[in-house]
RNA sequence: GGCCCGUUCGUAUAGCGGUUAGUACACGGCCCUUUCACGGCUGAAACACGGGUUCGAUUCCCGUACGGGUCACCA
C-alpha cells in the first residue's frame, strides 16, 4: 500500500511555525516514500473560523516549497477536502455508530454538564468526566426510553452524539516516534462526536476522513498524543484498521517554560510565523520569516533539524536532500527549544549560496543602479545574514557621514594622520576617474605611501574614519570605488576640516 | 490534581553496554586582515538524582525529582 499522509490544520489564524514543521515532516515522509501529501482543512469549529486563514496556509506552504498532491485547491479523488463541506458524511457515520449501539444521543445542557462536574469534584473524584459510570445519571438515549428519545429529537431539542467508551479496556498502540503507548479506557470519557450544531467534532471528522482518504500515517504534534487512544477506540468502533501514528515533539520557548507561542516572538524579537499576518479582527501585525528576510530554504532547513537529525554531521540540506535522508525513526522524542540564532546562521549560509545577480536584484531598489547593486553585493555578501543588510549595514555609502566616531578620532587621528591625509588626497587626485577602481586605488595608494616612507597600516583606520565616520566596516578600497573619486575627495576634505576643528 | 510523554554542554543534537562522551550555533582566545566581519585554529562547557541488572552503565529496568502535553458541544 502506498503511503498517504495529510496535513490537517484548522483555519483559526496564521499557521504557527510548529505547524509548518509538522507539514514539512509529513511532506518529507510522503516524498521519501513516493507517497502522497494531502491538505485537509479542519474547519468544523464555526465560531473560531477566521477568513483568510486558509489562504494563509496555502501561501505559507507554497513559499516553503511544500507541494500538495490533494487538497482544497488542487482537488483530488477524495474531494471535498474541507470538513465543513463533508457534513453529510460525518452524520451518516455517526448514525451508523448509534445504530450499532456504539454511540448514543445525549441531551444534557452545558449547565447540567457543569453541575455534574462540580458534584464529582466535590466528591473528590480525580477526573470528573462523562463516562461509563456517570452516563447512567445523565439525560441520554441509554437512560431515557426509546419513546422519550424519539420525542426529544422530534421536538428539535439540542443534542449531541457521544461515543460509548467501554469501562474496562486497554488501548495500546505503537507510536513510530515513542514506541508503545498504553492507556486504560477508564481514563477516557464519552467524547462528543457530533455537536449540537450538526458539525462533527475533530475526533469524529478526523477518523472518518483519515479512513476515507486512505491515510496510512498520521504525523502530528505531541499535543494530540492524549487523544490518540480515543481515536483508536473510534477506529475499533467502526471496525477499521487504524493508520500508523507518529507524534512529533513540540517546539518550546527559547527560554523559560512551555511551548512556543506568538507572544515569544514579540518578546524575543523574532518571527514565529512563516509569513507576516495581519489579524483582521484588530489589525495587529505578526511578523513572518519571509518578511524578516529569511530565505525559504534556510527556514526549511532550520525547521527540519528541530526535532530530527540524519545521524551524520551534515547540517545543510536542500529540500531534495532532506527527502532523501528523512526517516521517522530519527525523530527525537523530547521537545526542541526554538533558537532563532541557529535560524540566522542557516540564513547566512544560504545567502552565500545565492548568486550575485540574484542578490543584486534584491537590493536594486535601495542601491539605485544595477552597477551599484552589483558592487554592494561584492562588498557585503560574505558579511551579512540577511540580504537587506547589504545596504542597511553601510548607510555611509548612500549619505556622507554626519559625525566621526569620537573614540577612533581620539585614538587614531594623530599628527602622522594629519600630515598624511592631504597626501592621500593628493595621490587619489592623481588617479584618472576612469581608473578609479579598487585594485588600481590599492596599488597606487600603497605604492605611493611606501615610496614616501609612510606605513599604510598606521593611517588606514583613520582614512576609513574620514570616509565612513566609523572605525570598522567592509573593504575600504572597494568602498572608495563605489563612492567615486569626486565623493572620496570631498569626504577627505570635510573630515580634515571637521575633525581638526 | 488525574492520565500520557520526556530528561546528554546555554541551545540543537551524536551516542544505541566498554568512547579522551563527538558535532553545530552561541561564548572566550589566537591567527588572517587597514578595521570589523568572513574564514582557519583553539578553549571553556553536558550524561538530573537514587536504586538495581551486568565484569562493566550515558546507554537496559524500576523509583524520585524536574520539565512538557492533555483533561470542552476547540482543533
Amino acid at each position: 500500500m502506498s503511503v498517504r499522509v495529510r496535513f490537517a490544520p484548522s483555519p483559526t489564524g496564521p499557521l504557527h511555525i510548529g505547524g509548518v514543521r509538522t507539514a514539512l515532516y509529513n511532506y518529507l515522509f510522503a516524498r521519501s516514500k513516493g507517497g502522497k501529501m494531502l491538505l485537509r482543512i479542519e474547519d468544523t469549529d464555526q465560531a473560531r473560523y477566521v477568513p483568510g486563514a486558509e489562504q494563509y496556509i496555502q501561501d505559507a506552504l507554497k513559499w516553503l516549497g511544500i507541494e500538495i498532491d490533494e487538497g482544497p485547491v488542487v482537488g483530488g479523488p477524495h474531494a471535498p477536502y474541507k470538513q465543513s463541506e463533508r457534513k453529510a458524511i460525518y452524520k451518516e457515520y455517526a448514525q451508523k455508530l448509534i445504530d450499532e449501539g456504539k454511540a448514543y444521543f445525549a441531551f444534557d445542557t452545558p449547565e447540567e454538564l457543569d453541575t455534574m462536574r462540580k458534584e464529582l469534584e466535590a466528591a473528590k473524584v480525580d477526573n470528573p468526566s462523562y463516562n461509563a459510570v456517570t452516563r447512567m445519571q445523565m439525560k441520554n438515549s441509554i437512560t431515557l426510553s426509546a419513546d422519550e428519545v424519539a420525542q426529544k429529537i422530534a421536538n428539535g431539542e439540542p443534542h449531541v452524539i457521544r461515543l460509548k467508551v467501554p469501562l474496562k479496556d486497554e488501548i495500546r498502540f505503537k507510536d513510530l516516534v515513542r514506541d508503545w503507548v498504553v492507556v486504560h479506557s477508564s481514563t477516557i470519557d464519552d467524547k462528543v462526536l457530533m455537536k449540537a450544531d450538526g458539525m462533527p467534532t475533530y475526533h469524529l471528522a478526523n477518523i472518518v476522513d483519515d479512513h476515507l482518504m486512505e491515510i496510512t500515517h498520521v504525523i502530528r504534534g505531541e499535543e494530540w498524543l492524549p487523544s490518540a487512544p480515543l481515536h483508536i477506540l473510534l477506529y475499533r468502533a467502526f471496525g477499521w484498521q487504524h493508520p500508523e501514528f507518529a507524534h512529533l515533539p513540540l517546539l518550546l520557548k527559547p527560554e523559560g517554560n512551555g511551548k512556543l507561542s506568538k507572544r515569544d516572538g514579540v518578546l524575543g524579537d523574532f518571527p514565529v510565523f512563516p509569513l507576516q499576518y495581519t489579524d483582521p479582527a484588530n489589525g495587529e501585525v505578526a511578523r513572518g520569516f519571509k518578511e524578516d528576510g529569511f530565505l525559504p530554504e534556510a527556514t526549511l532547513n532550520f525547521l527540519a533539524l528541530l526535532g530530527w537529525n540524519p545521524g551524520t554531521e551534515q547540517e545543510i540540506f536542500s529540500l531534495e536532500q532532506l527527502i532523501d535522508t528523512f526517516s521517522l525513526d530519527r525523530i527525537n522524542k523530547s521537545g526542541a527549544r526554538f533558537d532563532i540564532q541557529k535560524a540566522k546562521w542557516f540564513n547566512q549560509q544560504y545567502l552565500r549560496e545565492r548568486s550575485n545577480e540574484d542578490l543584486a536584484g534584491a537590493v536594486l531598489p535601495e542601491a539605485g543602479s544595477p552597477e551599484k547593486a552589483a558592487q554592494l553585493v561584492k562588498l557585503m555578501k560574505d558579511r551579512v545574514t540577511f540580504a537587506s543588510e547589504i545596504t542597511s549595514e553601510v548607510p555611509y555609502l548612500f549619505k556622507k557621514p554626519k559625525s566621526y566616531d569620537p573614540e577612533i578620532v581620539a585614538s587614531k587621528w594623530n599628527d602622522q594622520v594629519k600630515e598624511a591625509m592631504p597626501i592621500i588626497a593628493n595621490i587619489l587626485e592623481g588617479i584618472p576617474s576612469e581608473d578609479f577602481n579598487s585594485t588600481q586605488i590599492h596599488d597606487v595608494l600603497f605604492q605611493s605611501l611606501t615610496d614616501m616612507g609612510i606605513k599604510a597600516g598606521k593611517i588606514m583606520q583613520a582614512f576609513r574614519l574620514a570616509i565612513t565616520g566609523e572605525g570598522k566596516g567592509p573593504d575600504l578600497m572597494l568602498m572608495l570605488e563605489i563612492l567615486g573619486k569626486k565623493e572620496v575627495l570631498e569626504r577627505i576634505e570635510t573630515a580634515i576640516q571637521v575633525i581638526q576643528n
